[in-house]
RNA sequence: GCUGGCCUGGCGGAAUGGUAGACGCGAUGGACUCAAAAUCCAUUGAUAGCAAUAUCAUGAGGGUUCAAGUCCCUCGGCCAGCACCA
């Protein structure tokens, strides 16, 4: 492409002004308000940065730079999430030690994003994996451990066998694994978890303090799935016991004609000697164990089940004796792990009793219980006391109190949100800082002991037996007990990735502490991150990992405010030429790195600003770039058409003043494509003219200088027009002089547009009108007709209604 | 299945209920040039017309309104989240 200035070089000249002058560092000892915007700190891979990256980097960028303009504290970090899979499996196929990978890359990025003119104040850097952050992570989790928070448990774990990793639910949904997108298998794990479930409600009104998207927050409250109903105890038929179910809908209680366990529910085996065909139901178990979760979780393939003969349940409210059947339809992990059944009213419960030839009883009229569940609202019948109750609130409340009095059961609430499992079974992750003794079990390592380093050794492959790599290195395992000083061992496992992401956002506010992860003085007066941008991928993990994490640290006093996050921003993806997600195999890969080096860094910037709304998917376009570019070199041109004057041209100065606003609204808003528009049409306004001032042309590289900040600098510094624009205040705009005072007044006959013509502002509306008939067009469409009624809009429109 | 979002020229996309298609890309014609690149000028939703202008047009069909891309209803398509959640 033809270039008429040498943007690299621009590129590196204010690059290293900046650096220089530490024009982005923010000071933690400041009279000035401060604004905290923060990105997701990438994963260094070794494929370097994505257009992507450029896209939200950039649009907080420019907020970023137009608060400092403003004369705010700016807060913008980067960082590294460096500990990881991909590291781990670069590391072993290459025998290099994962840090040395880890080290490669960052350099990488870090100088791909500093060509980028990003404003970060890199003063604050650090990765995840310095031991002087992760001892701050093994920290926090010992608070966990400390306050009874954190616990180990023989849990079933998700396990890939491909990875040989457990996963949490969340990297398992669906039965698939989210690295490899193989089938997840259950496996039993003895796993440290996270009491993440007791913060279900805290989680769920914390958002009311918040701001984010409204779609990111809906998110949120599916994940955690809050549903409020009650528990009911079976009696067990000619035994003490009881079988406990959930349910939302008790007002059907009558209706129940049978109870569904699940496979792996307890009273399979306590009652194995009572249950006459237990070879079945355990054959029936087995299979539903050896199958994966995805097939479990087919809701197409028919019901299957095996009924426990000999054992009987009593119908709490009507005295009935009822089946009780083991389904793999009902699942473990929510609720009791058991549930009442109501056929009738029920299409899982409907499907499973007509397979299985079950009673089913009506309790509410509406539907024909012969052909399917009717799930409706109606009249309550066969209902005992309930019965004539036509309100399902009132129904319920009145039943929920029946049972209370009875002592048969109780409101209650259950969440979908689990506990955190907290163990990975891999080499590059936070060692998990416990030891466990014969003597005195699970002990903490003792704070002054942190961090727990990762060994430095040649060997990370993963095990067959579900063992952490570390377990093979004996000097790391092998250690004493902190509490008795006898032998002990050391946890091999170690922490989730999802770990020093929870609480990196507190580490930039502070980074250099050594005595604290961060100083109270320094949360308290950086406060909530102001603007959070991430992927919409990370709207439920991350984000609800992230709160939880802070509000505990809240709750035991460690940090000032409950909520880490005002606003949740999202952007949209960049997909390639073809409209398809970017992927090597594709082919439509944009690597920054050519853009930058043809283009120029300010025009990719621009052109990312550009493409579109900015939470939407875009398509890459390279000659959309072009067009970037050209208006960058059209504004560069226009430096050689000014005259002396340090005024805005008079006809001009609407023009101005309208695109002050509408840029300084659209930043604000996270608008950049309008924002970068309303300065091409600026732009073209100054083409028109011969000639503009230097005012008019500063102003206007003023509102271009956060998009495109080095070829803006640049041009000023020619142009001789004062300090670096980085240095300069953000341009007003003059209220009065938002409005040209003349109109285009619009005039519609029944609607449709008939004619135009230009008016003074000052028309009063009868005046609009009679201009309006004067229209030759316009009349011959009135002429002869009855007007009915005018509908005048001042400084816009007239609407003639004629019949 | 439930929840939320989206659907506008050849393309990316603009439009507080008030001129649909701003801005950009692409395309066509022209200027400059020996030529090309770059740049500049003009045209560019469809149909009819020399034109003025008219008709049609924001996924489909209804409705509310003086006026609907925008609000309401029905349907279709796409995307995302959740999903045998009791």
């Amino acid at each position: 492409m033809y270039n008429e200035y040498n943007f690299t070089e621009i590129e590196k000249k204010w690059q290293k002004y900046w650096e220089k002058h530490h024009t982005f560092q923010a000071s933690n000892d400041s009279k000035k308000e401060k604004f905290y915007y923060l990105v997701e700190f990438p994963y260094p891979s070794g494929a370097g940065l994505h257009v992507g990256h450029v896209r939200s980097y950039t649009a907080l960028d420019a907020m970023a730079r137009k608060k400092r303009m403003m004369g705010y504290n700016v807060l913008y970090p980067m960082g590294w999430d460096a500990f990881g899979l991909p590291a781990e499996q670069y590391a072993i196929k290459h025998h290099i030690h994962p840090s040395e990978a880890v080290k490669e890359n960052i350099q990488v990025f870090k100088k791909q994003i500093q060509d980028l003119g990003i404003s970060f104040d890199w003063s604050r850097e650090f990765a995840t994996t310095d031991p002087e952050y992760y001892k701050w992570t093994q920290w926090q989790f010992l608070q966990f451990v400390k306050h009874g928070m954190a616990y180990k448990a023989k849990a079933e774990i998700n396990w890939c066998p491909n990875c040989k990793i457990g996963l949490a639910n969340e990297e398992a949904a669906g039965g698939i694994c989210e690295r490899c997108g193989g089938p997840v298998e259950k496996k039993e794990k003895e796993q440290w978890m996270l009491r993440m479930s007791d913060y279900a409600e805290k989680l769920l009104a914390g958002l009311d303090d918040t701001e984010f998207l409204d779609r990111i927050k809906i998110a949120q409250i599916n994940w955690i799935g809050k549903s409020v109903g009650a528990e009911v105890n079976f009696k067990l038929k000619d035994t003490d016991d009881v079988l406990t179910v959930f349910t939302t809908r008790c007002d059907t209680l009558y209706g129940v004609t049978f109870m569904v366990v699940s496979p792996e529910h307890p009273y399979l085996e306590k009652y194995k000697d009572r249950i006459s065909n237990y070879e079945e139901v355990k054959k029936y178990r087995d299979l539903a164990h050896r199958k994966s979760e995805i097939e479990r979780t087919d809701m197409t393939k028919e019901k299957t089940g095996v009924r426990l003969e000999g054992l009987m349940a009593i119908n709490p409210v009507s005295g009935e004796e009822i089946q009780i059947w083991v389904s793999d339809y009902v699942l473990m992990n929510y609720g009791t792990g058991a549930i009442m059944a109501v056929p009738a009213h029920d299409e899982r419960d409907y499907a499973f009793a007509r397979k299985f030839n079950i009673p089913i009883v009506e309790v509410i009229k509406g539907g024909d219980i012969s052909k399917e569940a009717y799930i409706g609202d109606g009249e309550m019948v066969n209902s005992g006391i309930l019965n004539g109750m036509t309100n399902k609130k009132e129904a319920i409340e009145k039943m929920l109190i029946f049972l209370q009095e009875k002592e048969i059961g109780h409101g209650k609430v259950n969440y979908r949100l689990q506990d955190w499992v907290f163990s990975r079974q891999r080499f590059w992750g936070e060692p998990i800082p416990m030891i466990y003794c014969e003597e005195c079990g699970w002990v903490p390592v003792p704070e002054e002991d942190l961090p727990v380093l990762l060994p430095d050794v040649a060997s990370y492959e993963p095990t067959d037996n579900g063992e952490s790599p570390l377990a093979k290195i004996d000097e790391f395992v092998s250690t004493i007990c902190p509490k008795c000083g006898r032998p002990a061992r050391r946890e091999t496992d170690t922490m989730p990735n999802w770990a020093g992401s929870s609480w990196y956002y507190l580490r930039y506010m502070d980074p250099h502490n050594k005595d604290t992860f961060a100083s109270m003085d320094a949360m308290k007066y950086w406060g909530m991150v102001d603007y959070y941008n991430g992927g919409m991928e990370h709207a439920t993990r991350h984000l609800l990992y992230a709160r939880f994490w802070h509000r505990f640290l809240y709750d035991q006093g460690f940090v000032p405010f409950p909520e880490p996050f005002k606003k949740r921003v999202a952007h949209g993806m960049i997909l390639g030429e073809n409209g398809e997600k970017m992927s090597k195999s594709k082919g439509n890969v944009v690597n920054p790195d050519d853009m930058v080096r043809e283009y120029g860094a300010d025009a990719l910037r621009t052109y990312e600003m550009f493409i579109g709304d900015y939470a939407s998917d875009a398509a890459w376009s390279e000659n959309g770039l072009k067009g970037c570019k050209r208006f960058l070199d059209r504004v560069y041109r226009m430096k050689d058409r000014l005259n002396e004057s340090e005024k805005y041209t008079p006809s001009l100065e609407i023009a101005i003043n309208q695109t002050i606003k509408k840029v300084d609204e659209d930043l604000d808003n996270m608008k950049y494509n309008t924002a970068v528009s309303a300065l091409m049409i600026l732009l073209n306004e100054f083409d028109a003219k011969e000639t503009i001032s230097r005012k008019d042309y500063h102003t206007f590289l003023l509102l271009l200088n956060p998009i495109a900040p080095h070829i803006t600098e640049e041009i000023n510094a020619l142009c001789g027009f004062g300090a670096p624009l980085c240095e300069s205040s953000w341009p007003t705009y003059d209220e009065t002089k938002l409005e040209n005072d003349t109109f285009q007044l619009v005039v519609q006959v029944n609607g449709k547009v008939r004619g135009k013509i230009d008016a003074h502002s000052n028309t009063t509306k009868e005046e609009m009108v009679s201009l309006a008939k004067q229209i030759e067009n316009v009349q011959k469409f009135i002429e002869g007709k009855e007007i009915v009624k005018e509908i005048v809009i001042p400084k816009k429109l007239v609407n003639l209604v004629i019949k």
